[in-house]
DNA sequence: TATACAATTAAACGATTGCTTGATTGATTA
DNA sequence: TAATCAATCAAGCAATCGTTTAATTGTATA
């Protein structure tokens, strides 16, 4: 039984299609990168980060206007920006007191463009 | 202070880009739809989820070949199974004891391959 | 009908996550 | 230098989420 698991431990099957499951194994890509793209769709998995790419899809913004547009604070806005910078998503630049984010990736839009035809469904 | 805002009550802010924040809510999608996509986004946002999705774009699989293949109980898969039919991202047919998954929409492959670009750079 | 087994489900848990609050940083200006 | 304010940060809380375990469902077959 699971002679073909990676992890015989965990598998818990009797009848598998072998080759089919081996077939599939080759031509799926590295678990790392199937690991990154997801942590960069968690990132796009929540929807105030997902109004403030959206935003920046159409200007250049700062702190302070983002939240008056989404009409949250702040903090919970820089908070999101933080995590947008950390995922390469977002440029900023400091002008004196205010700092203006700006969006680093054009993949972002054609991936919402994408994903709003299968909600749109 | 926060003429602008849609929730003046949360705001916190003394000085923003009027002309900016007005012209850019003009141009947002509905509330709604961000949220779709940000839901869409969450069920993409999980690895498991993520492997199964990238082994259905080669081959329509049963619960227990997913298993196998990513070494993982029929129970924790059957549950995540549940999750992408939810979102109606696979279909899925009964042929005697055995229950096959196959993808349901094209769009993924697209979405996948533009945030796998992103991750790579 | 009884057994076998693929698949599903429910409950429980530990871990992660987003927002709030309050304090702090960094840059401008009176 | 002191005051102001945009922005950031840290700690805490409530809510959400993925997996495990065990029980159950549905179908085939002895």
């Amino acid at each position: 039984m699971c002679a073909y698991a990676t992890d015989a431990d965990r598998c818990d099957c009797n009848t598998i299609h072998e080759v089919v499951v081996n077939e599939v194994r080759e031509h799926m890509p590295d678990e790392d990168n199937l690991i990154d793209l997801a942590d960069l769709f968690k990132v796009f998995g929540d929807s105030t980060r997902v109004k403030i790419l959206s935003a920046l899809f159409h200007a250049e913004m700062c702190v302070c206007d983002i939240a008056v547009l989404l009409g949250m604070t702040k903090s919970s806005i820089s908070h999101q920006l933080r995590i947008l910078k950390q995922a390469k998503l977002v440029n900023y630049r400091r002008d004196g007191k205010v700092v203006y984010y700006s969006l680093a990736d054009d993949h972002v839009k054609t991936i919402f463009d994408q994903a709003m035809m299968h909600v749109c469904e």
